[in-house]
RNA sequence: CGGGGUAUAGCGUAGCCCGGCUAGCGCGCCUGGUUUGGGACCAGGAGGUCGCAGGUUCGAAUCCUGCUACCCCGACCA
């Protein structure tokens, strides 16, 4: 492709709208230009990158038996409502106005329709359909560009099977096919077991990767893979110990003294000897909740733990319980249940609020001093700490969801009636399983762990092209005329190439957008080199040039790409 | 939906508190010339309902009211 004659308008600055690395690339480099809120419209070169990246789903997808559907965005309402998730959906769902369609945020209810009107009996499964198409979600918060947005591609597919035994089969193909399409998209990603949520079903996995623009938290070993929501995840940390000899009550006068840094500052201790103080409301009764030091309440956990809604109780109800601020709060004295972390287990020698302002108490023994002190795991896990299942140090970091698999069972089978006669003439739901990934994200994702100040380096399979040809100056007879030469050669080659045959544009510039575009290799057609026969190949990823001979270029380059 | 912020030329911005604007700057764009290996230089030029509507005032980008759009944090998230 001829940049002189592309649409590829590369902005210098970035623009005000764009926060994260991704979004800001993609505007930058003239792959996408927003529409609204939400809505994006790939230009021609970003457009490029989505199809390189449906044509890897699309290939491990069929190779797993999969069938490319086209369904429509646009569907009748009561098909919807014989699954109930008009409702379900909510406000989430595009309604039209001027008549009793909606814009299908994803195709369970399609899928289905058909698959009871021609999927009658035991011998037409298994069948695995999928689609990669455009679906609409009236999301409340579009966020960080392509990546939350109110329309997406999306790849979803859908198996039907006989029983779960079928669908065990169907999900573990999912299973391997989407750690190839990741793997050969060139992403470093690792999978969650997860709760199915609003799908319904029984088993599911989602297939994250790590990025400051994720929006869940998540505990991940890259030694062994164990992977979890920080809201579930455990660690192996160093429990605090109990001492051999008990010292008595004593009240201190700490003024002013708030957090634990501070109380730790204060009495020259260490922040293991020490209790944190939080109340939360549960069932309208107060809980004070103890945990060692610095360490967060994990909610999640506490709901998990007490089996019901927790919230933290408000700075007035506080002062009402306890009779001191946050920053005083503690065992002592401290009128209800009391729960402690496993970490500080049956301490002693603990100091924590004194439920008195300006005062705290040292010497305390749970054992001795809070008799009726119950124990729950409740801490939140932080990086460095040990993997629950192999020790080594976990990564807690953000992440974002690029795909989901679940097994939904029988729940739209049931619903919609879309059954089968078995082999004895039964007649049972048929077994569905559905698996989506997210187009845009796994662009997104691509961008925002492979780029650089200057701005994004593709990886080669999913890179609009191959090879940025820089026909340095076009003004100079010798090098436009071999940059023309050497255009052909590899298109002839077969070299997906974009040549920056631009005459109006200054080396620099060419250079600097060649950066922010990110083709894998940059090929730099110059005077000086020409004049020995030689062009210069810029890798992208390591920045590494190397000056290779006019003779035989086509093949060179292909055998450099193949390397990549 | 709750909280916060922003809206001035294609992009990035100054001016707004403290009204006097004929709205300034950089990039980009057009013309001519020079330049040509890391976002060139000189000269000339075009481009703005200052988000929209109303109000206050002799006078509003600037003050007030309402609305809209976009961004961020949170809630939500197949």
């Amino acid at each position: 492709m001829r940049q002189s004659k592309s649409f590829i308008p590369t902005l210098k600055e970035v623009p005000n709208d764009a926060v994260v690395p991704s979004h800001v690339l993609m505007l930058r480099g003239g792959y996408v230009r927003a529409l609204a809120a939400g809505i994006y419209s790939f230009l021609p070169l970003g457009y490029r990158v989505v199809k390189k990246v449906c044509e890897i789903i699309r290939q491990e997808m069929d190779a797993i038996g999969g069938q490319e559907f086209h369904l429509p965005a646009l569907n009748p309402k009561e098909i919807w409502e014989e699954t109930g998730r008009v409702q379900a959906f909510g406000d989430t769902m595009f309604h039209l106005k001027n008549r009793d369609y909606v814009l299908a945020p994803t195709h369970e209810e399609i899928i289905t329709f058909h698959a009871r009107k021609v999927v009658k009996s035991y011998k037409d499964m298994p069948q695995t359909w999928y689609q990669i198409q455009t679906k609409f979600r009236n999301e409340a918060r579009p966020r960080s560009g392509i990546i939350r947005g109110r329309q997406f591609l999306m790849k979803d597919s859908y198996s039907l099977d006989i029983d779960t035994a079928g669908l065990d089969v169907s999900y573990n193909l999912h299973d391997q096919a989407y750690r190839k399409i990741f793997t050969r998209v060139g992403l470093k990603f690792f999978v969650v077991g997860a709760s199915s949520g609003a799908m319904g079903g029984s088993g599911s996995e989602e297939f994250m990767v790590g990025s400051a623009a994720g929006e869940d938290t998540v505990a991940h070993c890259e030694a062994c893979g164990y992977a979890a929501n920080v809201e579930v995840a455990s660690s192996v940390i160093q429990p605090v110990q109990r001492e051999t000899e008990s010292k008595a009550v004593y009240e201190i006068s700490t003024p002013n003294i708030k957090s634990i840094d501070e109380l730790c500052g204060f009495l020259n201790i260490n922040e293991r000897q020490t209790a944190k103080s939080r109340v939360y409301i549960v069932d309208d009764k107060a809980v004070l909740i103890l945990m060692s030091g610095n360490d967060d309440v994990n909610e999640t956990k506490l709901e998990k733990a007490l089996g019901s809604g927790v919230r933290p109780a408000h700075p007035e109800e506080l002062k009402a319980i306890t009779g001191a601020d946050a920053g005083s709060i503690g065992p002592i004295g401290f009128n209800g249940r009391i729960i402690a972390d496993l970490r500080i287990k049956e301490c002693n020698n603990l100091f924590s609020g004194a439920n008195k302002n300006d005062y705290h108490i040292g010497g305390i023994d749970f054992v001795r001093d809070v008799p009726s002190i119950e124990y729950a795991d409740l801490r939140t896990a932080v990086s460095g700490e040990g993997c629950p299942k192999c020790g080594e140090p976990l990564g807690v970091f953000t992440a974002i969801e690029l795909g989901h698999i679940f097994k939904l069972g029988t729940k739209y089978s049931s619903a919609m009636g879309a059954t089968y006669l078995t082999e004895e003439g039964d007649e049972k739901p048929i077994v569905m399983g559905s698996y989506g990934i997210g187009v845009e994200r796994v662009i997104a994702c691509s961008i925002e762990q492979s780029h650089d100040e200057s701005g994004i380096i593709w990886n080669k399979s999913i890179a609009p092209f191959h090879v940025h040809l820089l026909g340095l100056n076009m003004k100079k007879e010798p090098v436009a005329e071999a940059s023309e030469k050497i255009y052909n050669e590899l298109l002839s080659a077969g070299v997906e190439v974009l040549f920056d045959d631009r005459i109006d544009a200054q080396a620099g510039f060419k250079f600097k957008d060649a950066d922010l575009l990110g083709m894998p290799i940059q090929l730099i057609v110059g005077e000086k080199k020409l004049a020995e026969s030689k062009v210069e190949v810029k890798i992208r990823k390591t920045g590494e040039r190397l000056e290779i001979p006019l003779e035989g270029l086509a093949a060179t380059i292909k055998d450099l790409i193949e390397k990549l």
